[in-house]
DNA sequence: TATGAATGAGCATTCATTCAT
DNA sequence: CATGAATGAATGCTCATTCAT
């Protein structure tokens, strides 16, 4: 076992905390190659070059591992983008710091992404098997605050259209998970290109001169 | 076993047909509730009314039942898109169509979209654990390519900004598919609103009187 | 697999009864040889020449083997003892025949007896974590009921001491115990022994003569 | 941990015995509720307020937990039965002595009493899974020995049946566990009833007058 | 020596697939 | 061809035991 290489480890916690993360790293890449039920605890140990009795230690159940995943990596990117946001600014600029970060997020996170689309994570999954009881839902929940409020504001301020702030909310969402997609497969991913279809659409703004 | 119970079976493929179409219709439901892992052969064959052999006669495989599923069910939305396509009326009358054709498709097939999703076949799911070999990907191209296509001709119309085709492509993809997942959860979907946001976006278009 | 050689099988259920018996009779020796803890389901499945698999199709848990085993063995063995009781002999022949006879079944079912006193058939254990569940119990509780039915027959035709009938029949278990004991340990177990010692215990009768 | 509060330990040895003491406590609790196998060392080190590993400081393996707890809590018992007993009385006080010093041992050991007889400390169980290697069988040895002696000394002077006395000495044995059980029950244990059943069996003894 | 986390062999149970009827 | 019981590889999880601190 070698999870912790070089500086000797100062407290027990830290050791703990050391285990856990290997875990979750390991899982992370595991889930996202094989999927949640095809990945092998055994798989996960060894990737993290650990028994599997250790990741007992550390989680009850396969499920828990996709939980706190899920949990903890999403909490982290809803951190950063709350943090980030500058109220003070206009509506496109948050909107596009949003997007911004979050396609960066996502570029140092492509294996959590890859999980957390399968879970329903950033749009709703329809499919009940797909999901690991409710608390990634709460999660979703969660995400879906985040856009809510950004469109709730742009509403107030004027910039976006008063229409329903959920229809909304959720257009957003998959305008930003369609980048995101495309960005995840290889593709290139603009944040300003996200930001003006949902803001402007897809339809010829200045028309042709002669039309 | 009762799938076929009045009339008389006129040839041997008839019936082999008839207990082909009932697994399927059996999987659409099993899928849908328990995920393509969670679901067991015996399910699927119970919810037929038919014995687990039987199934296998028919399909060498669990993944031939899901792959089947995706390839005919997707290849009948697809028929009805394409041939339902009014090429001379407006490039808005054509986008409403398709959009109004595959909301009234879900909500008969509600099941089938729910499977569809988790396995992106209409919007690329990222995680190639969730996918089932290759097949699926092909006709997710398919689907691509309506879409594709579709802004091809808006964009030649001059209706639509000339962006990277594909990108809107998978912009509208993403539209759609929000508004489709709303459909499922229960939520209205509308296919004028998802029509409006996809060409004009969230912005507002009349600034208020006075500002 | 042969578990049913030579015959061919008539019924269906016929064929699942053999099945059934096998496991029953491998599990009966495996228990026996290894407690029910120390006793592997592939072990019992090896022994019975099938797959582990079939023995789930029989038993839904290892603890269900046991259950079934403990109670179609031991309905056998309270079938025999009633049906051959003779209510109108005398109780110290009806008695010495329930001896003689258990002492025949036990000698024809040594592994099952292992098992039995193990689980408090015959005679409680104290230790809860020796019993499985509550089942055993019911049958004790039976085979109590007999031994209770005797004993109160004797009373009732003056032959034993009106004393407390459940401590007679406690009395009578163990003293029948003990034997059986003796007998599936390879010693002799003599039935008139048995109920001599019961009747009129270890106490010198005839004073020997110039005492 | 805290198994040794106030007192300053005198010795090394002084330590060492109080916590394989402690230890051992907590197996007999832990062993009585949920048997032998379904004991883990875990759940006797919590109850003995340790670690896991100071378990294995003081016991090499789990058996030998159970071999040292039956080793030891019987040869109290035997001490406490050899030195009380008084060769001089008449055979029926020894015994009835014995059976009295028995019964109150159990009420100061329920939980060991639990263990043994499962073991087949008292009386022979007949299934080797359920004995941990042949150190108990030592043991019951020795219990057999001391019944045996009283049961010999009893036919030596006339006061019982000369008949052979490992029978005689089984019946014993089997009379006094069914009133132990009985005790561990909850029961009543009567050693006046025990000795008396012992001696003169169940049959009726002053006939009822005019028979 | 006490500690408690790491270890990994071991086992019950599941379920896709086969095949005799 | 339908049937459904048999099959056995695969896997989640447990727990006795070890060992670095």
């Amino acid at each position: 076992m070698n999870v912790l290489p070089d500086r000797p480890l100062r407290t027990r916690d830290e050791a703990r905390a050391l285990f856990r993360n290997a875990i979750l790293d390991a899982a992370e890449e595991v889930f996202a190659e094989s999927g949640f039920h095809g990945a092998r605890i055994q798989d996960i140990a060894a990737r993290a070059r650990i028994a599997v009795g250790t990741v007992y230690n550390h989680f009850a159940q396969k499920d828990d591992i996709l939980k706190a995943l899920l949990e903890e990596r999403s909490e982290e990117l809803l951190a950063e983008l709350q943090s980030s946001d500058e109220p003070s600014t206009s509506f496109r600029d948050r909107l596009q710091a949003c997007v911004a970060r979050t396609l960066g997020y996502v570029d140092r996170h492509r294996a959590f992404f890859a999980i957390a689309n399968e879970h329903g994570l950033f749009a709703g999954s329809a499919s009940p098997g797909a999901r690991i009881e409710a608390r990634p839902v709460e999660k979703a929940e969660k995400f879906r605050a985040v856009f809510r409020a950004l469109v709730d504001a742009g509403i107030r301020s004027g910039e976006l259209e008063p229409l329903d702030a959920d229809a909304l909310a959720r257009f957003l969402a998959a305008t930003m998970r369609a980048f995101v997609l495309s960005s995840l497969a290889g593709g290139d991913a603009d944040a300003a290109l996200t930001v003006d279809l949902f803001l402007h659409g897809a339809s010829r703004r200045s028309p042709a001169p002669g039309t």
